[in-house]
DNA sequence: TATGAGTTCTACGGCTTGTAGAACTCATTT
DNA sequence: AAATGAGTTCTACAAGCCGTAGAACTCATA
């Protein structure tokens, strides 16, 4: 899966934070601080449409631009990216748990109904 | 936690591979299809050892070279990593365990000893 | 102390990312 | 229909990372 740079996260993150859709002037508002250009958020859109992280809405003008998955989806995905690359997947998966917070083995066994 | 190159990944993956220590001579060998040259695995990695992935042995002459961490630790710190960055860690293993195969399922349900 | 195997230093080209001006598109107003 | 201007795409560049390796240096040994 393709690596994002700083402002491309910051971007998925304001996008993962909302449900609704937002246009690139929404995003350069909510980054008011770095004061960026509009055309340097288009540009960074342009480039997360391209690796799949968002959808681009161009019904209206201003376009609308939403993340392609969740952020759970996402962070899920990866996880399971990085799972996918063991050769031996039993081995990482007992390290995995084997580090979990009691809680969250707790949180686990409720999710796999046992 | 740093992303790794294709070569970076080549030479963790060997080393990864043996429980020894390796020098620059034994990995440029086992990459002898690329046809690198020494310094060129050399330098790779000086690059490891500056981002923490290898041990470096200066006790004898060609220097010996060792995973700091096995693959498998590697892989769950990576899946902890992913997981840390959540807001809503719940939701994200909700995901992950609705993904996992039910052999995996299985071996999960055993790790967590329920 | 000279030699050479082995290591570090330096360098460069390509790719990615942050950044944004220039050029272009297109709906709306006059 | 032509002009306007908001919005988008094109083009560009600097910085940093990675693959790659020659040049310069170190250090044990002949």
């Amino acid at each position: 899966m393709a690596t994002l740079g700083e402002l491309e996260r910051s971007i998925m993150e304001l996008l993962w934070a909302t449900d609704a859709s937002l246009s690139a002037y929404d995003l350069q508002e909510e980054l008011a601080d770095r004061k960026l250009a509009s055309t340097t958020i288009l540009t960074v859109l342009s480039r997360l449409e391209n690796k799949g992280f968002v959808k681009r809405s161009r019904d209206a003008r201003p376009h609308q631009y939403r993340a392609a998955a969740s952020r759970e989806e996402h962070m899920a995905d990866l996880m399971h990216e990085v799972l996918g690359g063991a050769s031996d997947r039993t081995a990482v998966l007992e390290r995995f748990v084997g580090q979990v917070s009691p809680e969250e083995a707790e949180t686990l066994r409720r999710l796999l109904g046992s």
